[in-house]
DNA sequence: CGTATTTTTGACTTGACTCAAAGCAGGTGG
DNA sequence: CCACCTGCTTTGAGTCAAGTCAAAAATACG
């Protein structure tokens, strides 16, 4: 989900759901001992029924996380940028609820849990950043909830497309040129759409002149109007 | 959200989402200081914007909680019961991410958070409970996510009559008759769907003879049919 | 270079929304 | 005790945003 490296920042940060990470990588360096692991584009990184054994950050690429029913509904539950935590919903359950896989070629730190645990039981500082990350995704996860139930669809790819730019700028590119690593069907699954309609929704932006489109390539071209469009009702 | 004891209890436990409050109320007792609260049908139990001072524990009624944006938008987020802990979504912040109201007559136990924390930080086990909770609740609320995103109205109500009928039970309630304490609206906003849409969905199960409903009165009459009506695709 | 995957566009259908109105319970005050 | 609110629920009729089905276009890939 780059590609592009920033110059140019946009305008203010706005009140957009950004995946706010407080879990800062820096952890993974000091208190805990992560081992590194590299996948493949395409390669899961575990699957719903495996058994548990660490929590995931993202370091290099873009990983997918879903989750299915047993009779084969399934909803894409986020995309995740260096930095994001993978896991923490499956602690306290001997394995995996949903599923997670690499949409590029990427590398993740691997953090043993027992570690974990121990970690935090030791220091208090990891303790609360972890609480605070789990804080924050119950936060995100919830304002998503809102989007994806009270906007059209047309703003609803606005907001993610927001959201991507806001990431990927905390991460020092740039926020208004980069390339989408999901295919048009998990941008569906996640915002509750069909993949045509995430199609036409950024077809009609484009006509409108807020984003330019060329398959995976997006280029926004007027943040503000499109930022004026989300914080609208109806 | 009760009034009804059980004798009869439901069939076998099923795998629909339960609240899985894994806090286990005893805490409060224990090592954790809780102040009680009373509130009255309709009262706020905390306001967004407000600042954040304590964690709470349902102990006696039920509470709704939501949350809105600047303009006007709103969902429902969850609705909450007797050993529900409340406002670990807003852990790390100055203030409260969303609102809660008793929807009526309830106790709460409070627990502020510093002594939470503090708790956390002296007892592991504590610690863990806390950690189990809050991954419990991102697990709880993706369930929910999938089904609101993947099922068409009828059985998302489904949905919503089962799982409440197996959380009532698990507190020692009737699994199959019991009281709504929420109005259609309520459900609506929490299923991303009109109060309308939620009484046809009612009306039709009842001439289906699933279920009995009168204003807010429900009987589940065929729950294994009610079950296998969730579980299927289209 | 042919095959598979993804994206785009068009035509048609539909489940849920919107608007409107009537029915029902509960509470209040005369 | 009844009449009158007021808020909630139910039902109906018409509309529309998004879904479905189908096919072509563009790109990636072995």
């Amino acid at each position: 989900m780059h590609a592009i490296r920033s110059t140019a920042a946009t305008a203010a940060p706005l009140p957009i759901c950004t995946h706010a990470s407080a879990f800062n990588a820096d952890w993974v360096q000091g208190e805990l001992r992560g081992t590194r692991r590299k996948l493949a584009a395409g390669q899961p990184l575990y699957r719903a029924g495996q058994p548990l054994r660490a929590v995931y950050v993202v370091h290099v690429g873009c990983i997918k996380s879903s989750l299915a029913s047993s009779d084969g509904r399934e909803r894409v539950t986020g995309f995740h940028l260096r930095g994001d935590l993978l896991g923490l919903d499956s602690i306290g359950m001997p394995m995996h609820a949903g599923d997670a896989f690499a949409l590029e070629d990427s590398e993740i730190w691997e953090i043993v849990l027992a570690d974990l645990m121990a970690g935090a039981a030791r220091n208090p500082e990891l303790q609360a950043a972890l609480t605070a990350s789990m804080s924050a995704q119950l936060r995100c996860e919830r304002q998503w909830m809102l989007s994806v139930g009270t906007l059209p669809a047309e703003q609803r790819v606005a907001t993610l497309l927001l959201d991507l730019g806001l990431r990927l700028q905390a991460l020092g590119f740039s926020a208004t040129h980069f390339v989408l690593r999901m295919t048009r069907a998990d941008i569906g699954s996640f915002l509750n759409l069909q993949l045509e309609t995430v199609t036409r929704a950024m077809t009609t932006l484009r006509e409108r002149g807020l984003i330019d489109v060329s398959r995976r390539e997006i280029r926004i071209l007027d943040s503000s109007a499109l930022r004026a469009l989300v914080g609208t009702t109806h």
